[in-house]
DNA sequence: AGCAAAGTTAAACAAACGTTTAATTTAAAC
DNA sequence: GTTTAAATTAAACGTTTGTTTAACTTTGCT
């Protein structure tokens, strides 16, 4: 992987927040170009395209997904379900800290031609879901959690529950209830109400009887 | 409502597909004429824009969608956990009957900019939430219930995890576990498994004590 | 048959697109 | 100070975009 100059990273950042907000083919070069304040050119100098662009800012947030996948279990003294807890926690801090990321992710999951970008998405998901499987099959055989639990849909769950959240910020955003918050509490508050609710979720899906 | 002609409707279903497989900007309205194998004229002629056609599109579902809200609570001998599965076996089938629109949902909703179709979206969840509340606040006053829910974490659940089972198809669908089935039962398979994992979910939630 | 409206077509439209060019400026190395 | 490479620019490139035009065909009605 190249070096990564200032200017080649505020390119990058106003692209994500671009593609994020009006979609890959909404968006064209003049505008991240004027946004960013470097010349159309320099797009095609730096990234060599407006694909590769898009590429490289999916390699540049997955590089650190990896790296905090990576660091997701080292402490192996906690028990199963604090693990999950933990996990959690911090799938949504994180999540929510790069969430025009994340809707480039949603939107480019949906895309039926075979893309480079498309395949980067599902490899991550692949690497959660072989994290969570054997802390649940570990506790399943200490005989902590409940024998019959369809990890894959859990985990659906868990990154489809935050994913509706994001585009669902903005619409919340305008409810009586939490109009007279700011912006960073207001994003706190549903952080907390995320977890709440999806610890929850786990829960009772890892450990009650039905 | 005007009346839609079968040419119409074959135009709004092969851009139905077209905006659902690479986004409204990623399909242009030649690709729509040729797959729909009529001139392109044709489209400017009955929709009036690529916007309207895409508009008429939303439309179309949207008031067979509203329909199936009002005709989702006729039952009202059932109790109120069966009142609910009911409905998440019949949101299911919707939704996985309907893939392409579903797709298109999950792309503009997360458009920032303000668009009539993102409103409908918005609409719609509100009805269903406004549906769902007073079954769960019956159920609560009734004892039925659990006192703390979270009932539209609850629903973003629901949704989320639906709209994540869409575009995992493709890939579950390479899995060995899969590759020897045919396409509708391994369809049915899937929906089979997300109704067993959402209502063991919603009930969980909705009667279990944590 | 004759006429008006609706349907259909190929061609053309200007605008916007991603990308490249060639010239110029800046920076670094010797 | 000269030289060499990298950075930056405005302009132009050829496509493709959504839409419209104007001519033509079909349809339905009296």
């Amino acid at each position: 992987m190249e070096e990564i100059s200032e200017k080649q990273l505020s390119i990058l950042k106003v692209a994500e927040r671009l593609f994020a907000d009006q979609g890959f083919h909404g968006t064209s070069v003049r505008d991240i170009a004027q946004e960013a304040d470097v010349n159309i050119a320099m797009i095609s100098y730096y990234f060599g395209s407006k694909d590769k662009l898009l590429e490289s800012i999916v390699k540049y947030r997955m590089k650190a997904s990896q790296k905090f996948i990576q660091d997701l279990l080292v402490d192996d003294t906690m028990k199963p379900l604090d693990k999950i807890y933990a996990m959690i926690d911090r799938f949504i801090n994180k999540m929510m800290g790069e969430q025009n990321f994340q809707c480039i992710m949603s939107r480019e999951q949906l895309n039926s031609e075979k893309s480079p970008v498309r395949d980067l998405i599902w490899e991550l998901k692949r690497e959660m879901l072989g994290l969570m499987q054997p802390i649940v099959t570990d506790a399943q055989e200490a005989g902590i959690f409940h024998k019959d639990i369809d990890v894959v849909m859990l985990m659906t769950s868990l990154f489809g529950t935050i994913h509706q959240i994001i585009p669902a910020q903005k619409l919340l955003r305008n409810d009586p209830e939490f109009s007279d918050l700011d912006e960073a509490t207001f994003k706190e508050n549903l952080k907390q109400r995320l977890s709440i609710h999806l610890k929850k979720l786990f829960k009772a899906i890892l450990t009650h009887e039905f």
